[in-house]
Order: C-alpha cells, then structure tokens, then sequence
DNA sequence: TTGAAAGCGCTACCAA
DNA sequence: TTGGTAGCGCTTTCAA
C-alpha cells in the first residue's frame, strides 16, 4: 500500500531547502553547475520526500519529435502485415503519437534489402527497425550504422555482435524443439521424419534445425532425422523437393516444415494421396493453414506471434531511446502451438494466404 | 510514409481561422458555448491540418491522478503473485508512473472476498481490479459498485451482465479443448479419460468442463468421459479422490486437471505407481509442475499466463479511465501449452509451489 | 554556483 | 458565443 496524498514536484523540493528549482533540476540529473554539497542534499531530500518526475511535464516541455524508421519485406505478407500492425498499433497507443513512423519496403529477404536499410539510414531517423537477413550480407552495415549513432533493432531474428541494441522474435531453437517434441507424441514406434526448412532468415533456420534434432535425439530416439532439405527460396522448388522425398520408399512418416513454403509442401503431400496420413508440423499461420488445420490434415503449426513481434520491437525501442537503456535487450517470445482445439482464438490474426510472387515461377 | 515536419497545435489551428485558442478547444471536445458553424469550421480545418492532441500537455494539464484498487487473493500465490507482478510491471511502464495503486489481499476465493471488496470501494478509487469469485455472491456487489460509477475490471475470470467494464482472462472453454486434443492425440486407441476440477471460479470451470466433453465428443469419440470430479477445494479432499478413482478397474488412462490443487493429484498418481504411465495435463505452472514435465511424468500444463492478464488488465482499465472506452473489452487469452521442449522459455516465469494452507488440512 | 523567468500545448475560468 | 489568460511541472537560458 503506498499513499501518496499528492505527489511532490521539484518545487516542493526547492522550498523546502530554500533553493530554486533550477538547481533543484540541475542536481537532480547530475548537470554541471551545482556544489557537491548542495547536490547531495537535494539527492537525498528528494529521495526522502519520495520524489517521482511528472514524465508529462518533462515530455511536453522537452518535446522531442522522436521518428523512427522500419524496414521490412513486402514479401511474406502473412507474416511481415501483422508485424507492422503489431508497430504501428503500439505507436497508436504510445503517449502523445508523437512518434513519427516510416516504413520502408522491399520486395523480398535478398533483393533489396541492404540498398533498403541504407536508404533508411540516409533519413537519419533517431531509432530504425528491421528484419536483419543474411547475417553475413547485413552484420559490416547494421554495425556501419549503429556506429553512426543511430540505435538498431531488430525484429523477426537477431544479429548478435553487430552493435544492435536489441532484438525481438520467436525462439527459433525451441520451435524446432516443439515440432520434434509434437511428432514424437505422434508417432510412437519407429519411424522416419524429415524437416525442410528454407527462407527467412539463416541463423533462424539454423537454430529451429538444431532444435529440432537435438530433441528428436534426446526425447524421441525412435525416430530417425533424415537428410535436411534445404535452400529453396521458390515455392516451385519445394514442391519438387516434397515430391522426390516422399515418393523414396523409406518416406517420412512426420514433417517439419519450418519454411514459407509450407503450401507448396503440402499440394505435393495431396498430390501423392498422403495428406492426413503423413503428420505435419508447420510454422506461421494463414488462411490456408487454418483450414487444413481445422479438417485435421495438419497437426499443428507454430505460430510465431509477428503482431506482438513488431509491438515489443516498438515499444523497446521507444524505452531505450528515452530512458536510455533495454533491461532485457534480447526477447525471445514462446511460439503459440496451434492445433486444432485451440485454431478459434488466432482466428483474428489470420491473413489471408501470401500470393505474391509475380516475378518469381509460381506454382502451375 | 506520414510526413509532418512539425506537430500542429490547437494554436496553430486558431491562427488559421482567426480565433481563439479557447474556442478551438472547445470545438474540438464538443463543449457547450460554441456555435454549429464555427465548430465545423474548426472540425474541419483540424481534419485537414492533421491535427494531434498533444497527450504529454493534455495529462500535464489535467494533471489527474488517477487511483487503482487491486483486489485478490493471497492463495494460490503461484498465480496471483505473478498476475500482481504484472499489474505492477504495466503501471510502472505507463506514463508518469502518476497512477497510484493499492493492493487488497485476501485469504482465498470464499473466505474474506466479498469484505475485501467492500472495503476497497470505500476507499473510493477511480478503478477497480479484482477477481470475481464465486459469481452467485459477487453479482449483487459488482452491479451495486459498477451503478456507484467505479469502473470494475475482471481478471483470472469474467462476470458478465453485472456492469464490469471488462475482463481478461485465460479462455476457459478452450483451454478444457487444448487438454482433450491432446489427450487424444496421446491415446489414440479407445480408453477413458477423466477431468477432475476445483476451485478459483465457479464459472471458468464449467467452461473447462464443457470444452473439455464437447472436444471429446468431436474429435476423439474412442475416449470416454468418466463423471466429472468436482468440488474439492482441499488438497486432502483432491487427493482421496484421485486415490478413489484410479484404483478402480476402468480407472481412466487420462487425466485433465483443472484443478490448483493438481501436486495432491499427483502425489496419489505417485503413490499407486501410475505417474508417467497416465497421461496427465494440468493447469497452470509452478516449480513442482515444471520438474514433473521436464522428467516426462507429466504430458503438459496449460499456462494461463497470469503476468499478462495483470498487464493487460490494468492497460485497459487504464484506457478506460483515460480515453472513455474500450475497444475489446473481453479479453480472452490463448493459454499457453507448456510441454517439456518449450518449458525453458517460461522457466522465468515460474514461483516456488504454493505451500500456504497453514488453516487447511494439510496433505500428512 | 545559483536564481529568475519564459514557455512547451493544453484546459478551465472569467470577462466581454 | 467568444477572447483572454493563468498555470500544470519541467527544462533551459540569461543574469546575478
């Protein structure tokens, strides 16, 4: 219980030490100018009248316009919409909408990216948000910038030791984990399983393979990983791909589909007549996906939350660009598992199926 | 891309229209004292300006400082401490930290809830955050405070049709779903099955109940429900019942506890030497919990994220009092399945095991 | 080293 | 129906 009958301001503090507030103001954020002694004196009946800034007043008189830019893909819509949803509502609810956003964009992870990030950085906003893709390609400019000065943050993956003050996205280690640990449950005797994995971001993928076959080795030693598919940035390719693995005679009996690509994957899967027969675990959530989790055809996807992504992104951001520091830099939020008991309460944040690929060989 | 160069102020709009501040102002809030005509006027040059409030000037002027009442519970400290923490964590992070608040603590549900509520309201706070117990006692005194015109906001559970502005909380009905699909999804051949539920709410739990036979019903008709076991709000009471039910011989081969007193549950599991061998999904997570899910004794927990319900709740009665409204005031969170691969993430998140029944009869 | 005072954008009150 | 103005708590500049 704490009362407070009103709180005091630095006037209170000023009178009653007989001082004027402006060195009252001047002690209390260590300005130079005040005596040692008389900054100590008001440090300390400051703490004792339990003093707490009015941040209203202080943002108001200080008024700064802080803008912030964000730079992501067009492409995966499903994901990336609902992430800058995600931000732009989290502006909307920040005190005063005096922050100013932009948002930058380009078509896909690889094109356009880098010339994207550094058009950004030309703006000079006060803080920048972005999907770092290709570490390898992104690390020499996030570090570039970061070092000019202005604080990066990045959303969808991370990329440690870059100079980025933070990073939001779901746990990628443990979202391999959790597809291991749902087939596991699944299929109870011996059996073949597989992951195909693709886009996005390579340390990402990277983590949600390690993830998964660790668990499958240490919680699932029935079940045999079989060679990783990799690398196929086209829809067309996957379905190629899906198609040689499951017509081989010691097809999987599970999936993990941790790529974009996961409808590609499954119109292969229908095509051979397995659908439903074969378990598969996916990753993000869509219209498509939903049915097919609804009629039970799937077993689950693990969704990876891009509207709180792009929130947290935000409102860290915002925290360390006025406060100064992140007290947890790194947020690695727990993907939801989405079955089908559970599908209805993720209804509102489902998009529609990502069509666009218009420059790319689409699917038939 | 929104490009304002710098934000427009009432002043600005005054200047434009060769009137006073004071009338802009007016115009802008619906006050009495203008003319139709001059208020469109001012609606429309606003709109056309892109005019802002200025919310750090507005809240400086205002200056109201605005007082929260929280009322719940000691008992079950691995849900309420956390769900206070959230409370607190929300009210640091919200603009001036000008928000005063009190907690009001109780014994537990039944004992000391109505008084404790009681005692708040006279205390005459802006806003209200409680737990609705028992709904048949608590209507009466929801509706009685809610025509007072305190605003009341539910969390943990819903009191709907008593004047609450809101509630948040974990969705109950899907949360008895999410046990039944994975009990199913673990025993796919015929068996029975069975949910023994207890205390916190009333309602919240014939909401697990009929999420829980409804899911069976449909998506796994080879499970057959035992009768429900109900009512123990002890842990001795929970745990000869436990004993009970598994020594008969169509004992069930899985159990959904719903209950908080799920550790009494598991002790009789223990003692008849079925732990790991009936597939067990409780609720909610504590340190005890968590150790029985790492060892595969237990299949999962659905996590009812309490640290976000305290957080979301008082943000939105924080908006309610602030802006007037709401825009979803029932909220109803996805629980999180917590299984052995994704533990880790909520690893930070999880309390010691309740001890505190010092009045109750405790488990030998 | 300290004090005094202007002014951030807004609301509310009093006067016209 | 309107205009004018004080002042919310803070930062900052200019004088002393």
């Amino acid at each position: 219980m704490n009362d407070e009958p009103k709180s005091i301001s630095i006037k209170d503090i000023a009178e009653a030490l007989n001082i004027s507030i402006g060195t009252v103001d001047r002690a209390l954020h260590g300005r130079r100018g005040v005596s040692e002694k008389t900054k100590t004196r008001v440090l300390k009946t400051a703490e004792q009248m339990g003093y707490k800034p009015n941040l209203a007043a202080q943002a108001l008189k200080l008024n700064r316009r802080i803008s912030i830019g964000v730079v992501l893909p067009k492409h995966i819509s499903y994901f990336f919409d609902p992430l800058r949803a995600g931000i732009r509502a989290a502006a909307g609810a920040a005190m005063g909408s005096q922050i100013s956003l932009e948002f930058h964009e380009y078509p896909r992870i690889g094109s356009g990216d880098i010339e994207a990030l550094e058009a950004a950085h030309a703006r000079k906003y006060d803080g920048l948000i972005f999907l770092p893709g290709d570490i390898q390609r992104f690390s020499p400019l996030i570090r570039k910038i970061s070092r000019s000065g202005t604080p990066m943050m990045c959303v969808g993956s991370d990329a440690p030791d870059t100079g980025r003050i933070g990073s939001v996205s779901a746990h990628a280690y443990i979202s391999g984990s959790i597809a291991a640990e749902l087939l596991a449950h699944k299929l109870p005797r011996k059996a073949n399983v597989a992951i195909l994995t693709g886009e996005l971001s390579t340390l990402d993928h990277a983590e949600k393979l390690s993830g998964f076959a660790a668990t499958l080795a240490i919680q699932a030693p029935h079940l045999t990983l079989m060679p990783t598919l990799e690398g196929h940035e086209k829809p067309k390719e996957a379905y190629r791909q899906a198609l040689t693995l499951m017509r081989q005679k010691d097809r999987p009996e599970g999936l993990y589909l941790s790529t974009a690509n996961s409808i590609a994957v499954i119109e292969a899967l229908e095509e051979l007549g397995l659908l439903g027969k074969v378990q598969v675990v996916a990753t993000d959530l869509f219209q498509d996906l939903a049915t097919l989790i609804k009629s039970n055809k799937i077993l689950a996807t693990l969704y990876q939350r891009p509207f709180t992504q792009g929130k947290v992104a935000f409102e860290n951001l915002v925290a360390y660009l006025t406060r100064g520091n992140l007290e947890s830099p790194v947020v690695q939020l727990a993907p939801h598992i989405v079955l089908r008991s559970n599908l209805p309460l993720f209804a509102s944040r489902i998009s529609e199926t990502d069509e666009g690929e218009p420059e790319s060989d689409s699917l038939e």
